[in-house]
RNA sequence: GCUGACGUCGCAUAGCCUGGUAUUGCGCCGGAUUUGAAAUCCGGUGUCCCUCGGACUCGGGAGUUCGAAUCUCUCCGUCAGCGCCA
């Protein structure tokens, strides 16, 4: 959510990133009107308050000094005052929050490098990463291998579960927890602390840290109880502060987080989505960080050297590509993806997304630090580190051989007590 | 789940019984003093609208009242004990 500021000062700005971005301004125009109205609202409630406290403070001057005839009269001029009061500000909260229902439909302003784009198509390229392997045989695609190798499970999990469920089984199931212990271990020693989150948030906390839309297609509902389930860490190392003035001297803070993920992926379909590329449960280790706003562009190219590092030690070919206008989404300001190389499927798939949500976040959470000049909204940045499922995917692909058999990365040997391959599950 | 205690400005703390508009300390910011620092002293330090000024704020919401941190109801949370339990 932009602050009222924005619209009030500088909502040229906005209308700038709308032009940028090719949608209408009318949802701008709707909460500057509102804004106006509800501070005609306010002004007018206010006043009407200040008579009635100017007379509450006469009356105890008036009782004290004994006088109760003095006192009576000045109630009995006030006693309306009250009713007042509360039509005019029922009428100003609910103006207000009109505005602020619509004013958080209202994306976040680009940084000035989003390249301006209809949809993804208009991704530019970033850079090339590792060494595209090369193969004497046909590669296979993952699902193919896991099937092969009994790795994953679908048609039971679908039993007892639905589709998009699975059941890692046997070596895959090992190296999806060596790449969690690698991926954490890698980001603590770049002085990132480890956080396991809550993995169900309440919807105030939620709206605080996702675009509105995700509550209907992405998010677990959970009832009776009303929490959502989290659709990445992200959301709860994000919401983590809100409501709180956070120490200067703390920042930036650097977490590590690690969870399941739950994502209902309403209206997903196709081919490449087969096998475990896309489904409703993966665990996935999340880099946070909370810092001033004039750090914030730095850590977000941290953010991303960090994942170009670990990835490159995982020995993976990939690209990272830079999000364009069109694919960006409400709530992130510049968003780098890294894209794998599936040599099964030929093409490229995003495995990473590393964003920096300026502090639009953090202005919906109310998440500030103190500043000389008063409180300031921080800024909020998140970037995958590994969402294992689809690193097992690019791994399964990448390191492959032609009796089906799958190289085990030399970073993660050392979870596999002298095993080179990961080996065929016997059910 | 039951019983009890508690929830006050970044942190800590007073006020609550007996309703009259948030105390004090620490931290932080600015200033004075100093070669510099410490110490000391002075001022500032929640939010909103700004029309010198005003309104709001004591976990959230509601009620009683001219007026609620203070009284009442309700919800949430923390802690302790009991129960249940991976």
């Amino acid at each position: 959510m932009l602050e009222m500021k924005m619209f009030r000062e500088l909502a040229d700005v906005i209308r700038a990133d709308h032009n940028r971005r090719g949608i209408p301004h009318d949802l701008i125009n709707q909460v500057i009107s509102l804004d106006e109205e509800w501070k005609e609202l306010r002004y007018q409630a206010d006043q009407i308050r200040r008579q009635r406290n100017d007379a509450a403070r006469e009356i105890a001057t008036a009782k004290k000094a004994g006088d109760s005839e003095k006192a009576d009269k000045i109630l009995s001029e006030v006693s309306n005052l009250g009713a007042q009061i509360e039509e005019l500000g029922a009428k100003a909260d609910e103006t207000e929050k009109a505005r602020d229902a619509i004013r958080m439909k209202i994306p976040n302003i680009l940084h000035d490098s989003v390249p301006i784009g209809d949809n993804e198509e208009g991704n530019t390229s970033h850079s090339m990463h590792g060494k595209k392997p090369e193969f004497d045989f046909k590669p296979k695609v993952h699902n193919e291998l896991i099937e092969e190798n009994k790795w994953v499970d679908l048609g039971r999990a679908a039993k007892i579960s639905g589709s998009r469920f699975y059941y890692l089984k046997g070596d895959l199931a090992r190296l999806e927890l060596a790449l969690q212990q690698f991926s954490i271990d890698f980001l603590v020693n770049r002085g990132y602390t480890l956080v396991q989150p809550p993995v169900m948030m309440n919807r105030e906390a939620y709206e605080g840290v996702t675009d509105l839309t995700d509550f209907e297609t992405v998010m677990y509902d959970i009832q009776p109880d009303g929490y959502y389930a989290i659709a990445t860490s992200e959301h709860p190392l994000t919401a983590m502060f809100m409501d709180e003035i956070i120490e200067p001297s703390l920042l930036p803070i650097k977490m590590v987080g690690v969870s399941p993920c739950f994502r209902r992926e309403v209206g997903a379909h196709g081919l490449s989505d087969k096998g475990i590329w896309r489904v409703h449960q993966f665990t996935k280790v999340e880099q946070i960080i909370i810092c001033k706003p004039d750090e914030s562009w730095n850590h977000h190219e941290e953010l991303l050297q960090n994942c170009i590092d670990l990835w490159d030690e995982l020995g993976l070919y990939y690209r990272v590509v830079n999000i364009c206008t069109g694919d960006m989404g409400t709530v992130a300001a510049k968003k780098y993806d890294l894209e794998a190389w599936l040599p099964g499927v030929g093409t490229f798939k995003e495995v990473v997304s590393c964003s920096n949500c300026t502090d639009y976040q953090a202005n919906r959470l109310k998440m500030r630090y103190r500043t000389s000049d008063g409180n300031s909204s921080v800024h909020t940045l998140n970037s995958t580190a590994v969402a294992t499922s689809r690193a097992l995917v690019a791994i399964m692909e990448q390191y492959q051989e032609d009796d089906g058999r799958v190289r085990i990365p030399s970073k993660l040997l050392a979870w596999f007590n002298g095993q080179t391959h990961l080996e065929k599950t016997n059910w």
